[in-house]
RNA sequence: CGCGGGGUAGAGCAGUCCGGUAGCUUGCCAGGCUCAUAACCUGGAGGUCGUGAGGUUCAAAUCCCACCCCCGCAACCA
């Protein structure tokens, strides 16, 4: 059987993680992780925090905290933050292993060895205050073109026009202030991206048709424009030094060994189970590995990423499927943790149980554009969708059953016309569902979801069992008993998406996560399972809605303007 | 400047590849029902599909051309 690796793109440990993050890769990987899990495939999800770059050093530096000290510090606020979501990773760690070190040694030394790696002499800015060369971003000074004095060393924000850190008009280091700048001469080893050229093109070319456009048309972009050869070392004092003669002091560029660390964090992961990463990153011909993330990210994916694997000269296992998200923006701008803009995950799931904003990103998932993220939208949608459409559902299902039979699940009885086209319907729906899934369409996935939601309440409302049971009561436990085998289809259908309702559905028939394959579903001996006399629990409806009064006070405390 | 994505009813989206009387959700209006979280079900109004009385065609949201607007990227921001 094919084992299926799911990878989500590494949040930079510098900062928490908002909803933005989580929709572009988390989320949508942890949903998929979990309907794959649920058929009973293979699945290992890995997922972790990227930890090396100037970012660190300079947060570090800010706290007063050793880099080390302050990665593991919010690699764990990270962690906790993702459980607070009930993300199911398998495997979760951090890009600055002792085992993500080893491979990105031997990455590295492949590469060399096959001629990849290449030393070339560069002007940087060194500052002599902080001890330390700067990345262009990090100097600061007067652009000389419009005069605007906070210009940043790669481009000017104002005019936008691309810099080069030696043209700043009194430069200065962003970290200390300090003017005391020099341009020094340093060298770098280069990964030789044009010898990879032609390959990653037909490479690439496979994938027409078959990736999403973003992701396919982003990879595209950056073949047709030509690959230049990338530096892949820095002159920093936090990262891997760099294992070779005349490089001492110099470390590995963040970018070059942070997609490594999907496979340093499953070998450090799974070297403690005693079972063998190569199984899942040596093994291309019998893994399926599907990456998400964000439209930022998928260049490194696509093109940077894929060469340094090919360049090595092991076969490594590639990726098969790149999901790529647009952004999710707030109120119409961006999230933004210095503006305070947003709202972050522990916020989040502080204000509304974590299943409620699983559903609305899931529904909402930026996959052909960038998507708003509004209060109002939001409160739209919890209101409607879960809580009016699926909680009603299940409340009146519930309490109808409990005034005419008790708490036990009637008997399924004399199957009729109505029955048989709601199977009809279902069938449809479920096969709908299944495809959407299987093609990572989450978007359409979800409202095959909701439409298979409404397709109970429209049966319950043509059937009418409350006239039924004044009338034929067999009738009525013949509807409610449908009703019953609808929760517990619905509890399986969601689990993916909203694993705490779908616990919770299934604890009121007493009933546990089962394995379950939806294609070739059939509805007629899927909504046979309950026979009738099984006990349930009466309970409290599942959602609660978003009160106008809580839409005001959200909009207020989290500056939706 | 360039490149990529987007511009479809008040709002959020599908449809565009493979042209054939514009679809879904929400919101609004009306009706039905009254079991249920004033919920559910049905019907209706609402769009010259960014602009160009542009090109191709019997026919264009869909193909071609020009232009405008929004978002992103531009390789040391990961």
């Amino acid at each position: 059987m094919t084992k299926q690796l799911i990878t989500s793109a590494l949040p930079y440990v510098n900062g928490l993680p908002h909803l933005g993050h989580l929709i572009g890769c988390l989320l949508p990987a942890d949903v998929y992780a979990r309907y794959l899990r649920q058929k009973g495939e293979d699945v290992l999800f890995v997922g972790g925090t990227d930890e090396h770059g100037t970012p660190s050093e300079v947060g570090a530096a800010k706290e007063g905290m050793d880099v080390a000290e302050y990665c593991k510090k919010y690699h764990a606020l990270h962690k906790q933050m993702y459980d607070g979501f009930n993300i199911s990773f398998d495997c979760f760690g951090g890009t600055s292993s002792d085992a993500n070190k080893e491979l990105t040694y031997r990455i590295f030394n492949g590469l060399d060895q096959n001629g990849y790696i290449t030393e070339k002499i560069t002007k940087q800015a060194y500052s002599a205050d902080d001890g330390m060369f700067l990345p262009d971003s990090y100097v600061v000074g007067t652009c000389p073109y419009c005069g605007y004095e906070k210009a940043k060393g790669d481009q000017c924000e104002k005019c936008t026009k691309l810099l080069d850190p030696t043209e700043l008009i009194n430069p200065k280091s962003a970290i200390s202030g300090s003017s005391n700048i020099e341009i020094k001469e340093t060298k770098h080893l280069f990964l030789q991206l044009p010898k990879m050229q032609a390959d990653l093109e037909k490479w690439i070319e496979t994938k027409k048709g078959i990736w999403p456009d973003i992701a396919y048309t982003t990879a595209k972009k950056w073949l047709k424009e030509g690959l230049q050869e990338r530096g892949i070392t820095r002159d920093l004092k936090w990262g891997f030094p760099v294992p070779k003669d005349g490089f001492e002091g110099k470390v590995f560029y963040v970018w070059f060994d942070a997609p490594i660390g999907y496979i340093g964090i499953t070998k450090e992961c799974l070297d403690q189970k005693g079972e063998h990463w190569e199984d899942w990153w040596l093994n291309p011909d019998e893994v399926r590995h599907t990456e998400f993330m964000g439209k930022d990210n998928i260049p490194f994916h696509t093109v940077f990423f894929p060469a340094s694997l090919r360049g090595s000269g092991e076969k490594w296992t590639e990726v098969s499927f790149l999901k790529g998200f647009n952004f999710l923006n707030f109120a119409g701008g961006k999230f933004s943790k210095s503006a305070q803009r947003g709202i972050f995950l522990d916020q989040a799931v502080a204000e509304y149980p974590a299943d409620y904003w699983r559903y609305w990103l899931m529904a909402n998932a930026p996959e052909s554009d960038d998507t708003n993220f509004t209060i109002d939208l939001f409160a739209a949608t919890i209101n409607k969708d879960l809580n009016d459409v699926l909680g009603n559902f299940i409340n009146r299902v519930l309490k109808m059953s409990e005034k005419n039979f008790g708490t036990h699940v009637p008997a399924q009885g004399t199957i009729t016309t109505d029955e048989t086209e709601l199977y009809q319907t279902l069938n449809v729906l479920v096969a709908d569902y299944v495809k959407y899934m299987d093609g990572l369409e989450f978007r359409k996935a979800l409202a095959s979801l909701r439409e298979i939601w409404v397709a109970g309440n429209n049966y319950i409302a043509k059937t009418e069992p409350w006239k039924a049971a004044k009338t034929d009561l067999a009738r009525a436990g013949t509807i409610l008993n449908t009703g019953f085998n609808l929760i517990r289809l619905y509890a399986l259908l969601n689990l993916p998406v909203m694993p705490t309702v779908a616990q919770k559905m299934l604890d009121i028939l007493g009933l546990k996560p089962e394995t379950v394959d939806f294609a070739g579903f059939d509805a007629s001996s899927f909504l046979s399972f309950l026979k009738g006399g099984e006990a349930f629990t009466m309970t409290e409806p599942l959602f609660q809605k978003v009160t106008p009064e809580r839409v005001e006070e959200l909009k207020i405390k989290y500056k939706e303007a």
